[in-house]
DNA sequence: CAGCAGCGACTTTTT
DNA sequence: GTCGCTGCTG
């Protein structure tokens, strides 16, 4: 296909077929592209996005962009911001949960929810069952606070509400110990003024069929509306789009049927031909040219999705050259698999002029990062991970920001709970129980509650945890936020207690580390700002989100490219691929058992699931690809038996003259004959195995905690201010929450500021810095 | 009420 | 192999 060259068009028109051009074109009415990997589709949509604002003066605020996951929402914000700077930042960008967050702030007391509502993550929501399962005297051997969880978090992505759920005609028995459950389980959250993920769906549905007259007003408000990754849409979701745009009608969705991949939360690849159905007079546009990959990768990735049973052919070609051959590489055990993962890494920024940041790791599951980090690391490889292990939800930083929940929500049972016990302070659950019951008569507000207790009870403990959060309360409005959250740690006793564990235990390090880093998160999100309890809230909500905190800062920095990279080697499970584009790709564990995923294997819907999320994974490269895989990988739930994996099937049909395989000599074969041998290489293979202990000693743990309380903003004081004119890669600096460290590159940005990369003494990994805001001091 | 031993779950993917 | 929860003990 032709580009249109015509450089009479306007920027943001350039470098578009004449189909996509059809798609941009668009004005009003429903749109549908449906499309192939790397055909442009979020292309077509950030452009029209910008082409709605350029030429038919739709205000940015009156359009709204959604998708699922966070990842391919930063993807959409950095291409508007990058093509419309920023006026790309008034258009509403963002995930469905977020939208829902949102909106929800503002109107939920409209359901009766408190303004401050809590938003519960999956381990509060599973408490919350427990108590429920109590409550209701169910076997939680049976069923599982899990069970139920998943069971009702479902029903809230169909818009099953729990009377919809009571109301069933014939009800089998454990439907109906479900109804109860979801009900009850509802109505606590209701009295703790919380919400699940699930309820930021639901409620603001239940919001809009309650409140037509605010659904008015946001139909009325909204000009456009845009979905992108929309096969990964669940029903809800496409419901609340439905309802938002039944006025205007100006609704666009992109997706790719191949790409579905998130059917275990719902979503639904009909809805495609759905939106055929629920809107006759949609204008659908197939977009066919890939121009992404090269042409080797482009019949791989068919080769891969091809043979699927379910699926209509689609048309995908290319007219980018051959490209290089696919790698493949069979490794013995995940270690040699890393090795050759890092080795090649080396070699291709080495020799063939590749940056980190160009070199993307994909793996099925969150845990295979962990030899991979390792092995990074021990290489010295920058690298960018995110939702390993989800920051947020590390109990240590979920300790902590129990103080900060109930100071905006003192309803919140699950972190009045948590705050109250951690650290342990002679308030045990007959206090707590009696805490909850006198909060009755106050509506359920908790910290009114242990007020009453402690005044009227003599209850000594209460009312000497009720100071803490009275004193606070009273720093809301007179400090930066780094700053109350060292007061959380100094205040509550946490960090001594920390302190004092480790003393004989110095595994607590890094969980001093992890508090350090978010202190270091409100810092960055503060700066040096006085918080506020709607600052607080934001915080909050972002983190419940998963919202890395400055991501969209940083996508805004690298703006001349377009999309936004991190630097370092970038490393992320399969599913939070999709949408993005890297140079190199690498993609790990595809053997049996892993891709497909053990748990999938039995039904040919999950099966043909994995399928897809290999090809999602394959389509993502553009030049160079690597798929690896390990024989023998210890599982540790299943004892220390090694188990062989065939190469993963998905890769039979690759072509064999567009591959190359480098697998290791030796296979299955001697394994299996000397299987003794092979686990004693195996164990001299493990130098990395996880004795931080040894190093890691109670030093450095009171040294990081020193940290905490701002040890280094006093030694600040003796050092003089860094002028700009100072600023040099190599020089040693202090910076007064991140200490010590030496200014590793130096980036330009304006006239007014500077972008600093520092190495810190206590970091692995350096951080981005702004010279205008980090007062830094020379050394 | 806190500490500790013993037990089971954990590793599928996201918000 | 580790984490976190449960239930027992002091
Ligand atoms: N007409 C074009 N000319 C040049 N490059 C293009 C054109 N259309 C798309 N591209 C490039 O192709 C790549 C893939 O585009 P994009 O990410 O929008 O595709 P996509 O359909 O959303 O992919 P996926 O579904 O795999 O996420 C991008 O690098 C984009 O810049």
């Amino acid at each position: 296909m032709e580009p249109a060259k015509d450089s009479s068009l306007p920027y943001y028109l350039r470098d578009l077929n004449s189909v996509q051009l059809k798609a941009v074109y668009h004005y009003q009415g429903p749109l549908l592209v449906v499309a192939g990997a790397g055909s442009g589709k979020t292309r077509v949509l950030t452009r029209r996005i910008v082409h709605l604002i350029k030429h038919y003066k739709v205000e940015p605020k009156k359009i709204m962009a959604v998708t699922f996951t966070n990842k391919a929402t930063n993807e959409m914000y950095s291409r508007v911001v990058s093509l419309l700077g920023e006026i790309g930042k008034l258009v509403h960008i963002s995930t469905f949960h977020s939208a829902g967050l949102t909106i929800l702030r503002r109107h939920a007391h409209l359901l009766g929810y408190p303004k401050n509502f809590a938003v519960y993550d999956e381990k509060d929501s599973y408490s919350v069952l427990k108590a429920t399962l109590a409550e209701l005297n169910i076997d939680q051997k049976k069923y599982t606070p899990k069970y139920f969880y998943s069971i009702i978090s479902y029903q809230k992505n169909e818009c099953i509400t729990p009377s919809d759920a009571s109301s069933k005609k014939h009800p089998s028995y454990i439907s109906l110990i479900v109804s109860q459950v979801y009900s009850r389980y509802q109505e606590k959250l209701f009295k703790s003024g919380a919400m699940d993920f699930g309820d930021l769906q639901l409620n603001w549905w239940l919001l809009f069929k309650k409140h037509k007259d605010l659904l008015e007003r946001y139909q009325e408000f909204f000009e456009h509306i845009l979905v992108d990754e929309f096969q990964d849409t669940n029903k809800i979701q496409y419901e609340l789009v439905k309802m938002l745009t039944a006025k205007k009608r100006n609704l666009m969705v992109v997706g790719d049927e191949d790409q579905s991949i998130y059917s275990f939360r719902g979503a639904r690849v009909t809805h495609i031909l759905d939106f055929e159905k629920d809107f006759p007079d949609a204008t659908v546009i197939k977009l066919e040219q890939n121009y992404r990959s090269t042409k080797r990768i482009l019949r791989a990735a068919h080769s891969v999705i091809s043979p699927s049973p379910f699926r209509r052919p689609k048309k995908l070609w290319t007219a980018h050259k051959e490209g290089e051959k696919i790698r493949l590489f069979g490794a013995s055990t995940e270690v040699s698999e890393a090795q050759f993962l890092v080795e090649t890494v080396k070699s291709l920024v080495k020799e063939k002029g590749y940056k980190y940041q160009d070199i993307a790791v994909f793996y099925r599951t969150n845990w295979q990062s962990q030899i991979l980090e390792e092995m990074l690391n021990k290489e010295g490889i920058p690298y960018t991970i995110r939702g390993a292990v989800k920051f947020y939800a590390r109990k240590e930083i979920k300790d902590t920001l129990s103080y900060l929940r109930i100071l905006v929500n003192p309803f919140d049972k699950e972190s009045f709970a948590r705050a109250v016990q951690s650290p342990p302070r002679g308030i045990g659950n007959k206090t707590l129980n009696q805490i909850y019951l006198a909060a009755e008569q106050f509506n359920g507000n908790l910290l009114k509650g242990a007020r009453y207790l402690a005044d009227n009870c003599g209850k000594t403990k209460v009312k000497e945890f009720l100071k803490i959060i009275e004193e606070l309360e009273s720093l809301i409005g007179k400090v930066a936020f780094d700053e109350l959250i060292k007061q959380v740690l100094l205040k509550s006793g946490y960090l001594e207690r920390l302190k004092e564990i480790a003393k004989h235990d110095p595994v607590v390090f890094s969980k001093v580390e992890n508090l350090e880093e978010l202190r270091i998160a409100a810092y960055r999100a503060s700066q040096d700002t006085v918080i506020t309890k709607e600052h607080l809230q934001h915080f909050l909500d972002k983190a419940a989100l998963t919202i890395e905190e400055d991501e969209k800062e940083e996508a805004e920095a690298e703006k001349t490219k377009g999309t936004f990279k991190k630097k370092g080697v970038c490393l992320m499970t399969l599913h939070l691929a999709k949408g993005l584009e890297f140079p190199v790709v690498f993609l790990t564990g595809a053997e049996e058992g892993l891709l497909p995923h053990a748990n999938s294997e039995e039904k040919v819907e999950l099966l043909e699931e994995e399928r897809r999320l290999c090809y999602v994974g394959i389509t993502r490269a553009q030049e160079l690809l690597y798929i690896t895989w390990s024989e023998d990988r210890s599982f540790r739930n299943k004892g220390s038996r090694y188990i062989y994996h065939k190469r993963s099937r998905f890769l039979e049909h690759l072509p064999e003259e567009d591959i190359e395989d480098l697998s290791e000599e030796g296979s299955s074969l001697t394994e299996e004959l000397y299987p003794d041998v092979y686990n004693s290489q195996r164990n001299n293979f493990s130098p990395l195995s996880k004795k931080k202990n040894s190093s890691f000693s109670k030093d450095l743990v009171l040294k990081v905690a020193d940290q905490i309380e701002c040890k280094y903003s006093k030694e600040c004081e003796k050092f003089p201010p860094l002028a700009r004119d100072e600023v040099e890669e190599g020089i040693k600096v202090l910076h007064k929450v991140m200490g010590k460290g030496v200014i590793k590159t130096v980036k330009e940005k304006s006239d007014s500021d500077l972008h600093l990369e520092v190495q810190f003494e206590n970091f692995t990994m350096p951080k981005l810095l702004s010279f205008k805001y980090a007062e830094l001091r020379k050394i």
